[in-house]
DNA sequence: ATGTTCGTTCGTATTTTATCGAACTATCTA
DNA sequence: TAGATAGTTCGATAAAATACGAACGAACAT
């Protein structure tokens, strides 16, 4: 499997972040997690193919905002909501209801 | 003087906002005007060119984070904090303290 | 009128980001 | 072992954003 890292909590920057976030399809992905404990990512895949996906999980994870984790044939993704509402109180709360 | 059209307090959208945010000039701008009530874009420009900074202010004012109006020969410009707290609550303070 | 200042607009070059198919890897199942 | 499934990685292309000089326009002063 590959080694997916994440950054630790106390080095996520807001710049990568708001990067993150500026994309419609990784909002997306932000809003569907948010609402859910974990999903994998053909439930997120929508029709797009599987390698854009890949690619904004990718961003998503360098960013600090979405852990991933193997299990199995699957990867299960979730919302590093705890380290984030750490580092930048607020900011995932206001993103979420705008 | 160039028209400068905002858009009004209820039609600023998220997406937008994130995508001027994610610049780190712009968001030395966004950080600058959070301490001041207004700057022209002179005291804005550090050492880069003219042009691009009129190209990042227009990123600014088109997502409704920043006001500009011409007052003599000088354009000034300020955050719409009051806008931008009714639209989004604590997505400001969330940057801005990051 | 002329010149100056402040900022915009235009055109282009450069860089970054997104998109997608194809090949690949790892895990599970039959 | 062969086949299926879930995602990643690679490579090419296309689209978008940034950067910057040069020319322009409005407001003001002399």
């Amino acid at each position: 499997m590959p080694a997916y890292d994440h950054p630790d909590a106390s080095s996520i920057e807001l710049m990568p972040v708001l990067r993150a976030l500026a994309d419609p399809i990784r909002l997306e992905v932000v809003r569907h997690l948010a609402g859910v404990p974990c999903a994998n990512c053909a439930a997120l895949l929508g029709d797009r193919p599987k390698s854009s996906m890949s690619h904004h999980f990718h961003v998503l994870r360098e960013a600090g905002l979405v852990h991933t984790e193997a299990q199995g044939v699957q990867h299960i993704n979730s919302l590093r909501r705890a380290d984030l509402d750490a580092r930048f109180p607020g900011l995932l709360d206001a993103i979420l209801k705008g």
